[in-house]
DNA sequence: CTTTTTGCAAATGATTTGCATTAAC
DNA sequence: GTTAATGCAAATCATTTGCAAAAAG
């Protein structure tokens, strides 16, 4: 036996209760759920949409919490903030690097796995006194769904 | 001699002129203007910065006939908007594809010129279906000035 | 017990829209 | 002349802030 069930609710919820921990912050119920919402949703989500889904889950959530969680869940690597170039944020529960295709049409972003070899790029941002973080290529065109039409 | 001077006003404003009409759009003072001014300063702006700019170069100009101009010049080819991460979006003069490095911290957008091979990572999202315009590699992490502080 | 987080209501800031007037074509 | 673009004022939308009550450590 590996895991206890005790105080455990997912399989994850542990690892999202030490990481945010572990960055300063507490850990609340309506932190892990919205955390557990984006990874469950399993896609690109703007904040009031997780508030809409987080919403059948845990009661009275407030879109200003949800902002602030994903602050502090993005503060805490557990999330990331994707903006795909219309108005609103779009949040991914996959923290690491990886590449995008966001939808010129419909704004949709998704996620791509392609290896590319980033180096040269992140040199040349060295060489211009910029300290990068992360890096990822962003492709832009049309989904498939609005290919299609 | 390969330019007539008469009716032309600076080097490019007649390729911007020409490419709006392409485009099936009317050429005003206006569109002009911004297209001119945003290419001059050279960097990249919001609306509200290049209003400024503009102010000073023709007057009674209003912030919805910025956002109207960059979106016909936009979809002239004649400038891109780039998404920053942070509210506002800023437009960029070089419509080519190519790599971005965003600061985190205070949120600036500056080129960079780097030479990736991007092949891989366009037919993976073709493979998804995915119609791409265009790819580009953005680097997140703090910019010079940010890093000295 | 102390400090952070929450929920609500209201504020902010960027961008868009409605509409009468003006300018392109 | 027709139709699109402008300028202004007002509306909209995402996100943030202020503050009292509730919960975390």
């Amino acid at each position: 036996m590996t895991m206890e069930a005790t105080e455990v609710k997912t399989a994850d919820s542990g690892h999202a209760a030490e990481a945010l921990r572990a960055a300063g912050y507490r850990v609340t119920p309506q932190r892990l759920m919205i955390h557990r919402t984006l990874v469950d949703l399993g896609r690109h989500v703007g904040a009031e949409e997780l508030l809409d889904a987080v919403g059948g889950r845990l009661p009275n959530v407030s879109l200003p919490t949800v902002y602030s969680a994903l602050e502090a869940l993005e503060d805490a690597g557990l999330v990331r903030r994707v903006s795909a170039g219309q108005g609103r944020a779009l949040y991914d529960s996959r923290p690491a690097d990886h590449h995008h295709l966001v939808c010129r049409r419909c704004g949709a972003v998704e996620d791509l796995d392609a290896d590319v070899s980033l180096a040269g790029a992140l040199s040349a941002a060295g060489q211009h006194g910029f300290t990068p973080d992360g890096a990822e290529v962003v492709i832009r065109g049309l989904c498939a769904d609005c290919s299609a039409r």
